[in-house]
Order: C-alpha cells, then structure tokens, then sequence
DNA sequence: CTGTTAGCGCCTTCAG
DNA sequence: CTGAAGGCGCTAACAG
C-alpha cells in the first residue's frame, strides 16, 4: 500500500503537486503530470479515500432514506429497485453510498439527524417517499444543509431536487383505459394514505377524468393497504362499475374481496409491481419503473453535489397490463 | 457538529481521555468516565469515523455481497431482509456498511476485488448465498485477507465463518410433514442449482427421509425456477403422490401447474416468504427468518473484527403453514 | 507552476 | 489513572 508520499518521491515533486496533478487542478505543467501519472502505475498507488475525505471534508456519500414496511411484501419489490437504481448509478458515479431506514432516524429531531449523517461524511440524502407529515424531513430540506433529491415528494429549492413520474396523468391514463375498456358509469377509487403527497396527485388524476367523462366516483381512503381495500370493496363495490386503486397492493385486495364476493369488476391498480402477477391478477396498471427512477435520482445527486441548483424532474410512465405470464421465470 | 475536542473541554478533561474512555479502555476510572459520557449526550456527540477510520487504521466497514436477480420477485423480499437484517445490526455496533451486488464485481479476479474493497476501507465481507463455482470468491476467502462471513456456505477458517441454518433436517421435517399429513408413497423433488451448497443439504434431507420411510423418490433439478419447477411438474406430478420443493418459489411453480393440470397433489416449500401467501396458496414450508440470520451474521462479523477466530454457526428453524390470510394487511 | 505549512478528528504511545 | 505529543494520508491556502 503505497501513499502519496512514495508517488511523489518517485516523481521527483512535492506531495501537493501529487495532489493537484491527480485531482486535475489547472494549475499543473503537462510534463510533471505525466511523471506523476507514471509513478503512480509504478507504484499502483490508489488515494486513500479515508484520508482524503477527511482532509477535504467531503466524503462524496449519499444516504438513501428508505421506508421499510416489514409486513408488507410488496414494498420490498419497490424499495429494492430503489436501492440497486441507485447502488449501481453511484458506483459509476464513484460515489459513496448508506443505506438507512427511516426506523433509524425515527424520534430525532433536525439537529440530531444533521449531526449524525454529518458525522457519517454524508453530504446528500436520497429521500424516497417522504409524507407530508414528515415534518423533521421537510426541515432537513429547509435547512438546505445537506443536497437532497426528493423522491415522490414536492421539494425543491436550491439544493434540493425532487424526481417522480406525473402521477397525476398516470392516475388518468389508467383509469381511463380501464373504463374505456369495460364501459362503466360508476367508479369506486380506493386512495392512498393522505399523509402521501403522490395521493393527491393522483385522485385529480381520477378526478380530471370523472369530470371530463362525467362518471360518478366515490372516493375512500384506502391507505395503501391491501386490508382495506378489501374491506372497502366488500361494502362498496356492488353499487359501483369500476374499481380504480392508487396502488397495486390495493388493486389486489380488491380483486380477491371481488372474487370472494363472486362479482366481477374491473380494476386496475398503480405500480407496476411483479407482485401482482405473482396474486394471479390480471388488470392494467402504471409501470413506473423503480430501478430507472431511483437511478435518475442518484444521477440528480451528483449533480447537485457537483455544484448545481435544485430543480423538478418528472419522468415518464407508461401504462401496462400486468399478468403471470410476465413475471414467471 | 462537536468533536472530541469539545467533549473533552466540557468534561473537563484531556482529548485522549474521552478517547480511552469512549473506547472503553480499561485504564479510566470511572468517575471520569460518568464525566465524559455526560458531556457526550450533552453535546451530542458522535465519533467522526472518517477521522477514526484513518487514525487506527481500522474503518470498521462491512461489504454485504448480495445476488441480486432482478426478474424473481421473491428473491427482492430475501435480499431486502439479509439488507435489513444486517443493517440494522450494524448500526447497533456502530460498524458502517455498504451494498454490493455480485453484478459489480462480475468478471474481477480476487486481486481485483481485494484492492477494490480494501481502497474502500472495507474489512469484512458478509456473502449471502456463494455458490460453489464461485471461484473467485472461494479465493477471497483462501487468502484470509478479509473478515468473511458466509451466510448459506459452508466456509470455515481463522477468519471466515459461516452461519446458516440446518438445511437437511429443516428439510426432512418439512417433507416429512407434508407426507405425514397426506400420506403417499411416492416423491417427486425439485432440487436447487446444482452450483448451490444448499441444493446438496436439502436433497440429502429429503433422501434421508425417503430411506426411512421407504418412500420411493424422483428427483430433479428444478434449479430454484418456478418456470422449471412448472415444467417438471407437468411432466412427472401425475405419477407421485405428493411434490417437495426446495423452494418457495419452485413451490408456487408447482402448485399452479398441478392447478392447471386440475389434480391435487400435496406441495410443500422452503423459505417462508410472503410472496406465497400472496400467490393464494397455502402448504407447509421451511420458516428461515433471513432477517434474523443476517442480524446473526452481522453479529458474527463484529466478533470477528475484533479478533474472533472463524467457526460454523446453525441457526434453527420452523416448520410453518403459510397461506394468505398471513400476510395481508 | 511548484513547494511549504497547517491542519482534518481521532488514536496511541509514552511520560507524568 | 491522566495528559501531552506525534502522527494517519491527504487537501488547501499561502508563499516562493
């Protein structure tokens, strides 16, 4: 394990200039960066990134702060596109990465996360999916301590970036495709929890297209939950000609309580999640591509730590029927 | 963002004092340990590990190798419980981690991988589910240069150990449920990977059984695909009594194969996940708990680093029945 | 353009 | 039992 040091005794220069010459400073004559470029092959020399972070103060790390919901399996097939979207990215970025669990962080206040990711070297933060409630979170972006890039949440402002998909377009597209499909008047739509900002987004989506079509709609929050959408679907479902769900996992629930109430409804779901073919379903649903998303967020990452300004990213979707047959292998 | 030095001007004491003290040195005594660890949570303070790493020379930091196979659904919830499991843990021992995915490190030699991680401070590698043509990374482990600890591989020296559960008797018990409760003669098994070392325990369980019972048995490798498992099924469930997999997954194949061939056989799996319930099925399976066993080896890569020597770990296990009404929620 | 000089925050002898 | 001093490997002003 040679140092900088040996690099720049076998160069014949100062160990600064070993320094600039490999961190691409200007203000280095060609030849001597040549000399030093060869030492450092003779010497298959590699910078400590230990001592270099420490020196500069800057880790290149990102935190990815990930909701883990043990119970529900679904989320897994979600949270573990994010992580290799944006795992993968970050080593071809050379970036650092920490995967943390909002468990980790739960009950501290802005202060104490701050210290602790900085103590860490953490100089930006992934968010995925934080609520409107998160309120320590949304401090955390006021701050502007840290460059964050807001997943499925409406932050922005210098250093802050958000990346999602037009949920709200998304929401439409479906539904639409779903009711032009099976024809229908009446449309039963099972929300997402209200504290999620990507639940609003997406009931204007249904309701753009209640009011354009003039379908009558009734809304129930479903949060997310496969439970609940079926119990909301054993009450409401035989009064209504459509079941339109924010989430895949709901869209399941729904779809069993349908069968065990020997009816058929279409229904179409939100996600675009293995899952549900894995339930033997088959109905429409938004592909939003996880992996590609997170992938974009870790890109948005090093741009923001590169030194620039945040700003909104919508990515596209598309729509898809999901069965068995796609996801066995 | 205190450093040491603050803690040791507000306990009133030297800088290597709350060092020793915070180390739990044995050379402290108490009452100004009691001083230190006030004014630690009074400043709230936490050990810049950047600076630590590069002092002793130690980063503390444990690479998860993980498979990540991006088309199986099930193995996601897996992985996302060995992450989580291990993360977790970490934490607790203050040891920090990064992800790797075999993807990253396809087609490097063991010199390669050896500099990479060792560049990246990494001291201990936790490998979940090495194979046996895994050649390179039996090399990593030949050389003793890392911390190793193989979760489903029986890999054992001074400084890798191996922590999994008893995969042939959990084996045993699940098939022999399975058999007991439906009676049959006849076996048809769908093995794993032949590369894998879990495949050979299972099959040795499942034959043990078959011995003693004298039940006759048809194995195949099923190579933990569902679409093989599907296939097999087809071709052979008619003529055995019941089908024993080794996977979950090869299960679900199963099960859904015999219901399109619209005859009963009884199935049983190995694994514990959801995802079954999800599928609508309900049979006997092998409950792993991945998170425990990956908490089990964080555990084990902490006594390791701080200088344990290698040894082989058996977890238990239990033999469940998993249907839907378990996972909902 | 190159070298000198201070640290970054912590650990670790080695005196007191 | 405690404190002072000297690095770990590298970066970043300053001088030259």
């Amino acid at each position: 394990m040679s140092s900088i040091r040996d690099v720049a005794r076998r160069a014949g220069v100062a160990i600064s200039t070993v320094s600039k010459a490999l961190n691409g400073y200007p203000n280095v004559s060609e030849e001597t960066r040549v000399k030093v470029n060869e030492a450092v092959k003779e010497l298959n020399f590699t910078p400590n990134p230990i001592a270099s972070a420490l020196s500069s103060k800057k880790a290149g790390r990102v935190a990815l702060l990930i909701r883990l919901n043990t119970k529900t399996q679904a989320v897994d097939e979600i949270n573990m596109q994010y992580l290799s979207g944006a795992i993968n990215r970050a080593v071809e970025r050379r970036l650092d990465v920490v995967t943390v669990f909002f468990s980790m962080i739960r009950g501290w206040n802005a202060g104490e996360i701050e210290d602790y990711f900085r103590s860490q070297g953490v100089e930006g933060i992934i968010i995925y999916g934080m609520g409107k409630q998160d309120e320590v979170l949304h401090g955390l972006i006021e701050r502007q301590r840290f460059k964050i890039v807001a997943v499925d949440a409406p932050a922005e402002n210098a250093s802050t970036s958000c990346v999602q998909i037009d949920h709200e377009q998304a929401q439409y597209e479906v539904a639409r495709r779903t009711v032009l499909e099976n024809g229908g008047r009446s449309i039963l739509y099972l929300a997402g929890k209200p504290d999620g900002y990507v639940t609003q987004e997406r009931l204007s989506g249904m309701q753009r297209l209640a009011r354009e079509e003039k379908i009558s709609l009734l809304v129930r929050a479903g949060d997310f939950s496969e439970k609940k959408a079926r119990e909301l679907t054993f009450r409401y479902a035989r009064a209504y000609d459509a079941i339109v769900c924010a989430s895949d996992l709901m869209a399941i629930g729904a779809m069993r309580a349908l069968q065990e109430m020997d009816i058929f409804r279409p229904v179409c779901g939100f996600d675009g999640i293995t899952l549900m073919g894995y339930a033997g379903m088959q109905m429409n649903t938004v592909k939003q591509d996880f992996y590609r998303i997170s992938r974009r967020a870790m890109d948005e990452m090093g741009r923001l730590l590169e030194g620039g300004t945040g700003r909104k990213l919508i990515l596209d979707h598309k729509i898809v029927r999901m069965q068995y047959q796609d996801v066995i292998c």
